[in-house]
DNA sequence: ATGCCGGGCGAAGCCCGA
């Protein structure tokens, strides 16, 4: 089974992108992020037709998130706990079945934290918290756990083409690592580092000063995984292409394969 | 090099992303 992480910079826009890369690629599941719509704005048709069932939390503008599955989705939770009072779609969770397994996917859209003088930082950490309480009463069920997303977050300086760029940045500061490494931490697998030693492979490439073209960029979407999951990790890898096309998101899809 | 792209909103510039 292969399941991908796709924070796509707005479904409306990037809709030729993706379904090029879904009927090429062929994944299972995809988590999405960064729809920028809301719920009934979604292009229901054109990917129900390749197949996929949907399960969508969206928002106008800004954020939502959505997980794309071939095997039916259940039990949708929208919005992550632990907090009634955030109105930013960034989190939806379902169990997946198929004919003889069961597994629960989330589509994480971690908040940005910049500028880390503002609000948004103390925010994005307690959104980390957050993620991380309720993390830990998903695994007391013992069950394979796939959390995939874009987690703004750069986990180690081989992660980025340059630490000085990103050194006091909401991405590498060390208090986000720290969030971040507690999170991991609670015994689960970091897909990409299960299956790759080498520096500098990245997810995303800002749009400016030709990052792309010089390949500066930062690995910032991931896909963590419970005990169950991961002892069925066979593959994990980046995508380059969709970012290289026509119209691309600033980021790329990342992927793992599940022996399930 | 904290805004050089690109997207949303809405009809022009401003907010936002990482």
């Amino acid at each position: 089974m292969k399941i991908a992480t796709f924070n796509v910079n707005s479904i409306k826009a990037r809709l030729n992108n993706l379904v090029h890369w879904l009927e090429e690629a062929k994944p299972d599941i995809v988590c999405l992020q960064e729809l920028k719509c809301v719920d009934e704005a979604f292009p229901h048709e054109a990917i129900e037709a390749l197949g996929y069932n949907v399960a969508v939390h969206g928002q106008k503008t800004y954020n939502g998130v959505a997980i794309l599955s071939k095997f039916p989705l259940e039990d949708i939770t929208k919005g992550l706990p632990g907090d009634d009072s955030d109105e930013q779609a960034r989190y939806v969770e379902a169990v997946v079945s198929t004919k003889d397994a069961v597994l629960r996917v989330a589509s994480i859209y971690l908040p940005n934290g910049n500028p880390v003088d503002t609000e948004k930082y103390p925010y994005k950490l307690g959104w980390m918290d957050r993620l991380t309480a309720h993390t830990k009463e998903l695994l007391q069920a013992e069950e394979m756990l796939v959390l995939a997303g874009d987690y703004n977050v750069i986990r180690t300086a081989d992660d980025c083409y340059d630490l000085k760029a990103w050194a006091d940045d909401a991405l590498f500061k060390i208090e986000t690592r720290e969030k971040f490494y507690e999170l991991v931490n609670l015994g689960l697998t970091d897909s990409f580092r299960a299956c790759h030693t080498e520096p500098n492979r990245y997810s995303f490439w800002d749009y400016q000063r030709g990052s792309w073209q010089k390949d500066n960029g930062i690995l910032i979407d991931h896909l963590l995984l419970s005990p169950q999951a991961a002892d069925r990790l066979t593959a994990c890898d980046i995508d380059k292409a969709p970012r290289g096309r026509e119209k691309p998101s600033d980021h790329t899809p990342v992927w793992i394969e599940l022996d399930v």
